[in-house]
DNA sequence: TTTATGTACTAAATAATTAAATGCAAGACA
DNA sequence: TGTCTTGCATTTAATTATTTAGTACATAAA
């Protein structure tokens, strides 16, 4: 009941194969030193030592460290095995929810989903509690958390600060210099939609990964730190969305690449004002299909 | 080493008051009714008849609950002083952060947080990862947190997106129906503004707040919780810089009081661009106002 | 004087533990 | 017979205790 020895356990491997580079007979470098070269602390370091000595491949006494012997590969430390990583549990845990469809006001239970997506409790809680800030999760007065997600209101605020950020980046665009690469992005935008727009009656499914892509190097533009990590959650939920809701699907992927067509036209001519009006049509159009998915699963 | 029985308790005491109200020798409801009343479970409910029972409160024989005796204030269980309440934790840390100035790239022990705010390290963790979400703090590779906030890339970075998130709502609130309580509010704030600016000589340090007001009512209009969480942040940064920035304050607060009105005026006639270019230039003059405000204290 | 080690203390991660919630089955009562 | 209630068992969550790791200072060696 106490935290991992991971940290001991790398940082031993570590001087190990810094080990290996010694000649025979070397003197090893001082505490300090092996910190720098492990990136721990002396604390780790010291441990390190210890077992370096009990399995005779140093002499310690005071000051004095001397390879004893050369590494062999047994002479190396178990690390268990890492988990998961938790750096993309975002991406894993909205796709959980989406794909599944979970429910508004759905309690969530930190044990089960800690076995559902293999990340320790901690990490977790630790995830919830920044998402609680995106108003996708709260606290339950009893303890726990609950999903607060996708209802209608949610949607249409989601929907609303998206334009907002949206019209934002377009107005950034339209002020990009010449040699900025958006506008080279932009070209070969406008040739994939082309294309797409050719091939629609076959490939209209491809039309989602497009539009993510799209709303992707608009926003590029913007450097914001604030804005850049809403636009992950927010483009993740509209891409989802967009792909499950099939009714009519080819016309209106049909008619979003218009409306994108629409947006380059205007960013390419430099006119702001018919940007920001195209991508307001745009964006109004996506806000109603986000809408029209959510009432489909309702009723179904 | 476990969770505190404080549900227990409060809701015994509860419980207690909800007896006081019986007539003597009543019947006692349900353990499923009675825990309605108090807001918690069963399980707790159980533990609180163990008690009274054991009291000489109440006789309980299968579901034959009967009240004994009236319930004395000596009858209350002890509840365990309420820590200082971690809901104005983010007011507090914020207060903390710019009040002390504590600079970018400090450190931020979790323990030592904790006993300033007398808040369990559990809370604090949660809340840190919160403001993770908002760029203001990180984790540290060697564990612990980081706090990041407050560098010029930061003050550029919000100054922009609060710009972003004021035009949006300067363009609501033009929109907004003559009945709306924002016209009420705007009328209220260009007389205090007229009357501050007859004694700015000596007042000139009550701007501040009314800089506060006037930013709130604006956004009260927007009804989105993405926008609002952020706001919190926002409008407490700028209004504790506002106020320690004494560089030329007075005359400072004289133009923004001029600023202000002219927003307020292009807002009563209704005139969008006008107030959006309004809006626009206070909020570039904020901008310099907040940069200037960290430049000198890296200076001092 | 400088640098390395010894020692002591502080902090963070995390498993263990208890409080609380919940689900299910059986019994009581109408 | 059906509904409400309780008994029992299991699961979950909050919080602490403990171990690992980091850090500062004293002391000793070079």
């Amino acid at each position: 009941m106490a935290r991992s020895d991971t940290r001991y356990r790398e940082a031993y491997n570590r001087i190990l194969t810094y080990c290996e580079t010694l000649p025979p007979k070397a003197p090893i470098p001082s505490e300090t030193r092996l910190a720098e070269i492990a990136g721990v602390s002396r604390t780790v370091i010291r441990r390190c030592l210890t077992r370096l000595e009990e399995l005779g491949l140093i002499s310690w006494q005071g000051r004095d460290k001397h390879l004893l012997r050369q590494p062999r590969a047994e002479d190396r430390i178990a690390v268990p095995e890492a988990a998961a990583d938790p750096s993309d549990l975002e991406q894993r845990f909205l796709d959980w929810v989406l794909r599944f469809d979970v429910p508004a006001n759905t309690p969530l239970s930190v044990a089960e989903l800690s076995r559902t997506f293999e990340v320790p409790q901690y990490d977790l809680k630790e995830f919830l509690a920044g998402l609680s800030r995106f108003g996708l999760v709260s606290r339950r007065p009893q303890g726990g958390w609950m999903l607060l997600g996708f209802t209608k209101d949610f949607a249409i605020e989601l929907s609303d600060f998206r334009s907002v950020l949206e019209q934002n980046a377009v107005s950034q665009v339209v002020e990009a210099p010449v040699d900025h690469p958006v506008w080279a992005g932009l070209a070969q935008l406008r040739a994939d939609h082309l294309a797409l727009k050719q091939a629609i009656d076959r490939d209209f499914h491809e039309f989602s990964k497009l539009d993510e892509r799209f709303h992707q190097t608009i926003n590029s533009v913007v450097r914001n730190r604030f804005i850049a990590e809403f636009q992950k959650v927010i483009s993740l939920i509209f891409h989802y969305h967009y792909m499950w809701d099939k009714t009519e699907e080819k016309h209106r992927n049909a008619a979003a690449i218009d409306e994108h067509l629409a947006i380059i036209d205007a960013l390419e001519a430099r006119d702001a004002e018919a940007a920001r009006d195209a991508a307001l049509r745009h964006l109004r159009t996506s806000k109603t299909t986000l809408l029209s998915s959510l009432r489909h699963h309702d009723l179904g």
